[in-house]
RNA sequence: GGGCAGGUGGCAGAGCGGACAAUUGCACCUGACUGUAAAUCAGGCGCCCUUGCGGCUACAUAGGUUCGAAUCCUAUCCUGCCCA
């Protein structure tokens, strides 16, 4: 399911690949957030021409709407949403965290007053998996519990606890969702080639089952996750906790969650020693294009992050700065009143369609005059800046220059 | 010509003797966003400065009453509606 292609020689930055029933996955990777089955204002089409090979959505949101009952009949996400790629799908752990005071947490699940109508529904890690199979994402996450920073030990160690509880409950659920009789295999479509067969070459390994996606099924993986907040000893236990129960691949959670930047990094570095080694490993929410770099060095393979989506819906746009101008990259805020009667690209050297066609003053006008095509070309902007930046990782990491290029994203420049 | 209502910061529109440099909305300026309750949120928005329970100038204009006026009185100008 992964294999590890290369590994930088200075660094834990590794080059990799996972394999999926919809594709492989070129790491180090940046996922684009598609929480409700959609990248915010993007077409999946669109998505896939340039280059992304895997998205997140999020099992929450899909479960209050449409339903995962609705997504299965559609037949799974990919097809519902039109993805051809990978999809990793968040367990809804993240909104025990976000959603706050709307939520209760116990030992059985987690209690959650839904935002769209105020009904109450229990997510639990059965049902977190479950719904997740209905999804028919590629990857699945096992629900888990922390909390925000700072966070007393006492906290940190009751969410590690649980965490590894719910870790185990997911997975028996898992294999016991990869022995059901399939249904409702759409009329003249077949297991699809590499998905049933591979799984006899794959030791029946925990965490993988069977799931559906409407175009044959393949497995699924189970991805674990770790928690254990800001203390050494504690990241250190959910590793290795985690670690045993022996998942596809793992998950750094926990972070970014208000903590200075040096304290997640002490976070990774407390953890991912004691993860596989040959296995991905999936820096939860992360981050700012540095902080992306930084973790790919201290050995992350994934990662995923709302920024680039929506900061450009607030008007900001990433910016990488031309060689002559340094290294590194810079952003400005469309906005701001000095690109007025700017009549030049927001970034001449970019291939994406909005700098190719549009100056900076005519998409600063689309978001004074809130005009959603302005959102649509940032969004598109930032999404190819990112899938640019991991292209570029990628190729130092080939190429043997990675510390080389890690240096050049150590700060974020303050330039326009 | 007569009657009535009204003229407040870029706009709309509160206030109707002191706690008003003046509620609020819009516009404008700036910032923040990290497993998306987020096309959201926060701050600023008369001028000056050593930024302070600071100074100055302001609620159509000019006077007046008062310890004190955007708020009361008088006149003037202007706007809207109604009657001739």
């Amino acid at each position: 399911m992964f294999t590890v292609a290369k590994k930088d020689s200075k660094t834990k930055a590794r080059r990799g690949i996972i394999r999926t029933a919809h594709g492989e996955v070129h790491t180090p990777v940046f996922l684009p957030i598609g929480t409700k089955g959609a990248i915010k204002s993007i077409a999946a089409e669109e998505l896939k021409f340039w280059g992304a090979e895997m998205i997140l959505a999020n099992t929450y949101h899909l479960w209050q709407r449409p339903g995962d009952a609705l997504i299965a009949k559609a037949g799974g996400l990919h097809n519902f949403m039109n993805w051809k790629g990978a999809i990793f799908t968040d367990s809804g752990g993240f909104q025990v965290f976000s959603l706050g005071k709307m939520v209760k947490i116990a030992d059985a699940g987690v209690k959650f007053q839904s935002d769209l109508d105020g009904s109450t529904h229990i997510l639990t890690p059965e049902a977190s998996v479950q719904i997740q199979a209905n999804l028919g994402s590629d990857i699945a996450l096992v629900l888990d519990e922390f909390p925000g920073f700072p966070a007393t030990k006492k906290q940190a160690e009751q969410s590690v606890k649980r965490t590894t509880e719910w870790a185990k409950r997911a997975i028996h659920e898992h294999r016991k969702l990869s022995s059901r009789s399939i249904p409702d295999l759409p009329a003249g479509q077949s297991f699809g080639v590499g998905g049933i067969r591979d799984l006899g070459k794959i030791p029946a390994q925990l965490g993988e089952t069977l799931s559906g996606d409407g175009k044959g099924y393949a497995a699924q993986q189970l991805w674990g996750i770790t928690q254990g907040s800001t203390f050494k000893d504690l990241r250190k236990q959910s590793a290795e906790e985690i670690y045993k129960l022996g998942f596809a691949g793992y998950c750094i959670g926990g972070v970014a969650v208000g903590e200075p930047s040096e304290e997640m990094f002490k976070a990774i570095e407390n953890t991912q020693p004691f993860l596989e080694e040959e296995k991905p490993k999936h820096l939860l929410g992360v981050g700012t294009p540095e902080q992306i770099v930084q973790a790919v060095a201290l050995g992350c393979d994934s990662f995923d992050c709302v920024i680039p989506t929506r900061e450009a819906r607030h008007g900001k746009f990433y910016i990488n700065l031309k060689p002559q101008e340094g290294s590194g990259y810079f952003t400005i805020n469309i906005d701001n009143e000095k690109f007025k009667e700017d009549f030049i690209p927001v970034d001449n050297a970019c291939p994406c369609y909005g700098c190719g066609n549009y100056t900076r003053a005519y998409i600063r006008h689309l978001f004074a005059s809130q005009e959603p095509l302005g959102i649509r070309l940032a969004t598109m902007h930032n999404l190819r800046f990112y899938l640019n930046l991991m292209e570029r990782i990628r190729t130092a990491i080939d190429a043997g220059g990675f510390e080389n290029l890690s240096k050049k994203y150590a700060a974020k420049k303050e330039a326009a």
